[in-house]
RNA sequence: GGGCCGCUAGCUCAGUUGGAAGAGCAGCUGACUCUUAAUCAGCGGGCCGUAGGUUCGAUCCCUACGCGGCCCA
């Protein structure tokens, strides 16, 4: 109890009475039989007079959230999963359980059994026949206007912001509305959803580095998976033509606005599709939710209007580039230009940038200057082929494959390409993934044996796509970071507030050790 | 990794050339059977993020650290 706030001593001395009168504080047999959204629904466009005349009774359960409290009455505001209704509590209709109804705080629950009426300013009420304390809460609810506004709080304390700021629920309610389109979409299209390993003993199908683990029985490292790529391949060849997966990659990199260690990701394969075809899918899909979600396709981010209305703008990355910036083509088109270039436009690259290819020049110079004014949704093609290692060669122009990454808002939502499905090539683009990372690029991909064993039975001409749900979903809701649609998102660990006991403990064990 | 900002009561926030730490809400006691951030009267509640330093004296100034936010890489 030591270092308990007041109140919430006073809280569990309230408890300890209740449990001295022989009322249960903590029961679980009561059954409500409505939402308060239900009651709403049915019963909001009635009457006074109507509901006098009405007999019946509803029974319902929430969160105490505001308690106006009078000397024999109180009217109580409660929450349950879909709305909040108020409560009206007399001491002339609960007789016994007065005394505990009337010290109820907010924050805990109660149940309630009663008739509805309308209060003299109009408010829809139930009137308490019946009252049942279900849980004490012991720690006090955040202030009532204001809310939980402490940045660190509200994502360490998931469950509090929940309770109290009713816009947090509706971001993640979107968020599961959300991936249930995606998933009836690419149900309806005859996909199969499939769940492929997390642990993998090779990390590859992107360039990332990976979070290592150990299985202690089979005494071996595993990486949790950066991406499913590689698996969903394998089910394609194994004849599952059109798949997809929705789940959690793991990147073991900095967190940011835009990126969360573990995020969760739309893969999807569709057999006889192309690059072009996914581009046609992907605003079809998109626009869809788009107008599901909001009853249109344009949708304010941020305070601009993103335009999901499709078809959407397509450029090349060297159109990208051409655009926002005042390069040329002769200077894009060579590879000493383009990188006395990139030096302007980044002064600060990474190791060994003297030695970057062509390809990977163009696509730096893109991301330092291109990405960034690409507000409405935008196809970004032509990408290079040292940067593509698991994508088809362009017919045209072998430096070049066919991919495309979907950029709104200044960032990419969505990568996708024709899939490369020639094993000596993809064995050649293994090779020389290697040697990157023998050349200290440690997120050059591994060579994995397994898969180009599967891509040798043949994989059938096919495409592919990731998108990014978090920040599929930052852009539906208009949430600035992607914590803010991610439930709990990681944090450093508070600092240790270990009590003696704990402390003792560890330090016992210590002891045992040594 | 770098820069800037923040950390004060359960919550939202004030505050002090460096001189006994404040408000509102929440809580407690009392009044009140139709309130809507109910009202009225009274009361309690603080390691001012942590640790050092400067000082007669530090929540305030300095240093380091921790956690968080934003920006940059």
């Amino acid at each position: 109890m030591e270092g308990r706030s007041q109140e919430f001593k006073q809280r569990v001395e309230k408890l300890g009475r209740i449990r001295e009168s022989g009322v249960n504080p903590y029961p679980n047999d009561f059954k409500p039989d409505s939402c308060l959204k239900d009651i709403f629904k049915d019963h909001n466009g009635k009457t006074k007079e109507d509901l006098e005349g009405m007999d019946s009774c509803f029974t319902v359960a929430g969160r105490v959230l505001a308690v106006r409290s009078f000397g024999k009455a109180a009217f109580v505001k409660i929450q349950d999963r879909t709305a909040s209704l108020q409560v009206y509590l007399q001491r002339d209709n609960l007789t016994d359980i007065w005394p505990i109804a009337k010290k109820i705080d907010a924050g805990d629950f109660i149940g309630i059994k009663g008739k509805l009426f309308r209060t003299k300013t109009d408010e829809l009420t139930l009137d308490a026949e019946s009252f049942t304390l279900l849980t004490k809460g012991l720690s006090p609810l955040p202030e009532k206007w204001h809310g939980l506004k402490d940045v660190e709080a509200r994502y360490r304390q998931r469950y509090v912001d929940l309770m109290v700021n009713p816009d947090v629920r509706e971001v993640f309610r979107k968020r599961t509305e959300i991936i249930r389109l995606i998933r009836k979409y690419l149900n309806d299209r005859d996909y199969l959803e499939v769940e492929t390993p997390m642990m993998q003993h090779i990390a590859g199908g992107a360039a990332a580095r990976p979070f290592v683990t150990h299985h202690n029985a089979l005494d071996t490292d595993l990486y949790l998976r950066i991406a499913p790529e590689l698996y969903l391949k394998r089910l394609v060849i194994g004849g599952f033509e059109r798949v997809f997966e929705i789940n959690r990659n793991f990147r073991n990199e900095g967190t940011s606005t835009q990126h969360n260690p573990e995020f969760t990701m739309l893969e999807f394969y569709e057999a006889y599709a192309d690059f072009e075809d996914l581009m046609k899918l992907t605003e079809d899909m998109v626009s869809g939710i788009a107008q599901e979600l909001h009853g249109s396709t344009k949708v304010m981010y941020q305070g601009t209007e993103l335009d999901f209305t499709a078809p959407w703008k397509r450029l090349t990355i060297k159109e990208a580039v051409l655009e926002h910036s005042d390069a040329t083509e002769e200077i894009l088109n060579d590879r000493d230009k383009s990188l006395e270039f990139l030096r302007e436009v980044n002064p600060r690259l990474p190791e060994g940038w003297d030695k970057l290819s062509h390809g990977k020049i163009i696509v730096e110079i893109f991301e330092a200057i291109g990405e960034e004014n690409l507000i409405q949704p935008t196809f970004v093609t032509h990408f290079p082929i040292e940067v593509s290692p698991l994508s088809r060669k362009n017919d045209k122009d072998e430096t070049l494959v066919d991919r495309f990454e979907l950029i709104c808002a200044g960032r990419e939502i969505a990568n996708a390409f024709s899939e490369l499905n020639d094993p000596i090539d993809q064995r050649e683009r293994f090779v020389s993934q290697v040697k990157e990372r023998e050349a200290g690029d440690d997120e050059a991909q591994p060579m994995d044996e397994d898969f180009l064993r599967a891509m040798e039975y043949g994989m059938p001409p096919t495409a592919g796509e990731g998108i990014g749900i978090d920040r599929l979903v930052m852009l539906l809701t208009d949430s600035p970071s992607i914590r803010d649609v991610i439930l709990f998102p990681l944090l450093k660990p508070e600092a240790k507030q270990e009590s003696k006991e704990q402390e003792e403990t560890q330090n016992n064990k210590k002891g045992k050790k040594a």
